[in-house]
DNA sequence: GTGAAAGCGCTAACAG
DNA sequence: CTGTTAGCGCTTTCAC
């Protein structure tokens, strides 16, 4: 029994047409009516019921977020609170497509379009596990986080991985480093690439060698960056790299155990720089220097990005890449 | 441009009733005319508007979730596994509510009502950090996770963390153990509260004394559980506690840590018994003794439970409680 | 400026 | 068994 607009057309004594023009805010009608249909409907504590309004071929005011379960990953938890933030400003409620959903039978676009579902929001992928052709077809308005795909319709965002890793490579150039390995994640996601990308660059820039040795495939967590780490200090002494650079915080802790274990001091024998800044990595002894991805912005770039999209007519693909930050803390040192 | 019933009526040459009826499964339509349709609304790649539905005043499928910040903790995510499960199973969509949207002016339960929302999780809050009167009033179905709240239309579910710590305290006095202690969680939670219950009904069990300087609150971080059991360790020798438990993993670990600071071996020296088995557990080493929560049934019989309470006339309150597993790894071992 | 009326896609009486 | 019809709550022509 919410209030609907006809009640209120009622306890103000006009139309329901009127009451809808004033409540949208419509020029077309009388101010001082509109002020009035306005205060009855806040006093009456009216809210337009949102499947009637969307059906009447009007915005439905939802968008989909689609992630798989890269969830658990401390990075989506943070994503969210920027999420949150557009969300409000932008008016939008978020609906959760599950993974599920994205099936031949029974069609994840199509499900969005049962939903009314405006535009969605992708997350937690490597565009390898999935075929995103149908989505990029239907030109359903999609913002993919972390990913490299392009179309009509279609944004991308992610933080700068390449330049956040070239960076990291000076930094320890400059503190003397010169055999600097690099543990990545995922093979084939996008950040793993990217951030390779800029280890692959820093290294050029200071006409460091690349040594195919120096880099270890893992999957951005814990355990692989230890097991990375054991290999990459299993090297002959002076052949073992003085610094590692991560592809995660979580495998940077991985390492600092592995280096503690083979009685290495971080960061005196070995640096460590980790990427995120998880809440980890303040607590983890010593503390992590790693690069922070402005996780908050993403989120709420990713959601304004896609209102933009939506609303705008014909967008030609776009990327959006954002600035990360130096963390400077306790595992980088000058070389020994 | 999605196709609607009255597309496939055309196709089918019958009337839009009959699709209806037909989709819908009633019997009250040929078994011929019903495969007939059936077949062609799956050719067509037919999904009926769910705003439309939902309008004509049925079920709109939709279940609202309520979060804060805790969303960070990975119990969370393990949870959403859970509920994404039963969503699919039992055919609901979810959507996300935001944090803000729980205002004076915005009202959290309007909005569910004017998204048409049937039900509503909510989960991440201690009771007394929010007020859930008018939700309660509201009688709109709801399910708390790891809250203690109750009323019409609303249940609990959550894990026997009683019986979890009583039975731990139970095995730590089979091992001799009996200067037992305890870390709490954020006080005036509900896990905190239900655990340091479980621990005093496992010391009364035993006989053992109950000694306030044996229980420090924390918050279930990292942090918190460092401090505590340095605290617990600066105790003279022969008092300290030669076990913990704690009332999560990530303070489990943080005890660890205090404890190799102070020199102590664990579990040689001290066990450590956490709570949650976060994939950490695994990894740190030793590898954390600990008590499983189901975290992924949890999700699911949250979905089923909230289902139930809406499809249901009148269920007086319901409190669900799931056991948990003991799970033995290396922080364990009788007392010194 | 305002209101009457049509209609979004679907379901549920009620006739036939 | 099947079809006709009347809405669900809202927005939007189009008259007045």
């Amino acid at each position: 029994m919410p209030v609907n607009i006809r009640d209120i057309a009622k306890a103000a004594g006009v139309s329901v047409a009127t009451v809808s023009k004033a409540l949208n805010g419509y020029r077309s009608v009388n101010a001082s009516t509109r002020e009035k249909v306005q205060r009855i409907a806040k006093e009456m504590q009216f809210h337009p019921n949102a499947a009637a309004r969307s059906l009447v071929g009007q915005r439905s005011m939802t968008l989909g977020v689609f992630l798989t379960t890269g969830l658990s990953h401390p990075f989506f938890a943070s994503l969210l609170g920027g999420v949150d933030q557009a969300l409000q400003a932008r008016g939008y409620d978020l609906i959760y497509l599950s993974q599920v959903s994205w099936r031949e039978e029974y069609n994840f676009v199509r499900h969005c379009r049962s939903r009314n579902v405006e535009g969605v929001l992708v997350f937690g992928f490597q565009e390898s596990d999935m075929d995103f052709g149908e989505l990029i077809e239907s030109r359903l308005p999609a913002v993919f986080i972390d990913m490299e795909i392009s179309g009509s319709h279609i944004a991308t965002i992610s933080s700068d991985n390449v330049e956040a890793i070239r960076s990291a490579v000076r930094r320890l150039h400059e503190w003397n480093h010169r055999r600097i390995a690099f543990i990545a994640g995922q093979p084939g996601s996008y950040a793993s690439r990217t951030r390779f990308e800029g280890y692959r660059e820093g290294l050029a820039e200071f006409r460091l060698p690349f040594r195919q040795e120096y880099v270890i495939a893992g999957d951005f967590t814990r355990e692989s960056g230890y097991e990375a780490a054991k290999r990459l200090l299993a090297l002959p002494v002076r052949e073992r790299p003085t610094a590692i650079v991560c592809c995660s915080d979580m495998s940077a802790i991985g390492a600092m155990e592995a280096a503690a274990e083979e009685g290495l001091s971080v960061p005196d024998d070995l640096s460590i720089v980790g990427f995120d800044d998880i809440e980890a990595a303040r607590s983890v002894r010593p503390a992590l220097t790693t690069i922070r991805q402005d996780t908050q912005s993403i989120g709420r770039k990713a959601v304004e990005l896609l209102d933009d999209l939506i609303r705008e007519a014909d967008i030609p693909s776009k990327q959006v890449i954002l600035p990360t930050e130096w963390v400077s803390r306790g595992t980088c040192a000058p070389a020994p």
